[in-house]
DNA sequence: ATGGTTGTTACACAA
């Protein structure tokens, strides 16, 4: 039975991770992988190394210093038009055909400190580009297997952090986030792969700070997704969240999660 | 208690 396994892991600067890049992809293989927060150039993008990992096809948005998405790939790919999702044009999110599934590639903002659009406006961007999001899939068509994923910054459930109550008025888990991202989701019919094969309670998590010891303290959050439209959804037999790579030497702050549908 | 870290950049900003 042949499958396709799809990885997606914010990397926090493609340029210094590459090592640990080439050792995720060594150890689980996968056919696709979408980075975010690639920090860079489309020309500064270490491409030779990622052939060197097997993954010869790329489709890369970059932007000098900040942000940045790419999808690298063992099979060829076919770019398509990503959605503008984001008003200040920030290379946020790349959209790619790959074995006859359609895969949108998505950095969604931090959204700052203030959970207040007020007088926030990183908070209000990040509202803005889930208004767009959501308009845009509850009019999209439903024909195309399509995957939804990337670093959503929103933990969506109560067990998706280490304390629902102490993060509620914390960016990434505030209601307008939960109840906006959930709406997008709801709009586009997609399934959250993550929490269909690993339901809650259990905890899961994507995203430790950097601050302090993430792995004693454990206050973690499931920033990073993979959604996916019904029928695919039910060809998921494989999900992990690969969390070895965030006590290697200098990491990310987000690991990566991978899923594997058969074709 | 109101910290604490990281990466890119250039004399902060974003996360």
């Amino acid at each position: 039975m042949p499958h396709i396994s799809v990885a997606t892991w914010n990397i926090n600067s493609v340029r210094i991770r590459t090592e640990h890049i080439a050792r995720f992809v060594s150890e689980h293989q996968p056919d696709v992988l979408c980075l975010q927060e690639i920090k860079c150039r489309n020309e500064e993008f270490p491409l030779k190394a990622f052939s060197a990992m097997g993954l010869r096809h790329h489709h890369i948005v970059g932007q000098k210093g900040s942000h940045g998405v790419a999808v690298v790939s063992k099979h060829p790919l076919q770019p398509i038009q990503a959605p503008s999702f984001c008003p200040r044009s920030e290379a946020r999110v790349s959209a790619v055909g790959v074995k006859g599934l359609t895969i949108h590639n998505l950095y969604v903002p931090a959204g700052g400190d203030e959970p207040d659009p007020a007088i926030n406006d990183k908070f209000a961007h990040k509202l803005e580009v889930l208004a767009r999001m959501r308009s845009f899939y509850a009019a999209a068509a439903r024909d195309q297997a399509t995957l939804v994923v990337g670093d959503l910054n929103i933990a969506p459930g109560e067990h998706d952090v280490w304390s629902h109550e102490q993060l509620l008025n914390v960016v990434s888990h505030t209601p307008v986030e939960t109840e906006g991202l959930e709406a997008v989701r709801v709009a586009g019919g997609f399934i959250d792969v993550a929490r269909a094969q690993k339901p809650a309670p259990e905890k899961l998590y994507s995203w430790w700070s950097y601050r302090g010891d993430w792995k004693t303290s454990n206050r973690g959050r499931r920033l990073d997704h993979i959604w996916a439209t019904p029928g695919l959804a039910d060809r998921c037999d494989r999900l992990d969240f690969v969390a070895a790579p965030r006590g290697w030497d200098r990491p990310s702050d987000h690991i990566p999660v991978i899923a594997r549908f058969a074709l």
